[in-house]
DNA sequence: CTTGATTGTACGGTAATACCGTTCAGTATT
DNA sequence: AATACTGAACGGTATTACCGTACAATCAAG
């Protein structure tokens, strides 16, 4: 028997969870000299493992290139991420489905 | 014998390309009548089509709802666009890989 | 206990960008 | 000629990912 294959309602996991504990715990290093390598500030860091903000392309190529991750990936997750945000806001935007007469 | 598969330097399109030919076209529409339909500035819909804005996940929402194309899809092409962008301007972003001692 | 390293977060400032409303100039199409 | 459609500009707003700096809390080692 095949293991369960069935996903409803999956929610993604935000970018910087994946990249604090698959990533920079992974290498056993400290987020302080994460930053370092990357070449941004501690906070700007902080803030995306913390989930205040999002993970832009250009910190995605800085990842690619520090600790060989695909940026392809990462970006795919940021925009699952934010699919599923928006959807929790789909009430927020009204738009009727279009029909052909 | 199979279809070619191989991928070597795909480029992504621009997923404006995407909405305008294989949605907006398809159904027959005007970019005056779909910019109504989506609750938008023509101004705004016409940047997107030509490239000159990025598909904002509330855009996305907008084009899921009235056409009926997967917002999740849609964003997984701008991602695939940003990522692409990105790399063509790899060499402005200065970090060095991390190797362990 | 004290020192040093690490972390979260705040402050103000900058640049980019996706919107808005409006307007004008082209280019169809009827 | 009249009408519809499109591209693009103008100025303005809100958001957001950055920067530099600073401070307080935690924690581990001397």
């Amino acid at each position: 028997m095949a293991t369960n294959n069935i996903k409803v309602n999956m929610t993604p996991s935000h970018p910087g969870d994946f990249i604090r504990t698959e990533v920079i715990e992974e290498l056993g290093l400290t987020m302080t000299k994460a930053a370092q390598i990357l070449g941004v500030r501690r906070a700007t860091l902080s803030a995306l493992l913390n989930e205040r903000s999002s993970l832009s392309p250009d910190m995605a190529l800085r990842i690619e290139k520090a600790f060989d991750v695909s940026m392809d990936m990462l970006l795919r997750m940021q925009a699952w991420w934010d699919a599923s945000q928006m959807r929790s806001r789909a009430s927020e935007v009204n738009v009727r489905r279009y029909e052909p007469a």
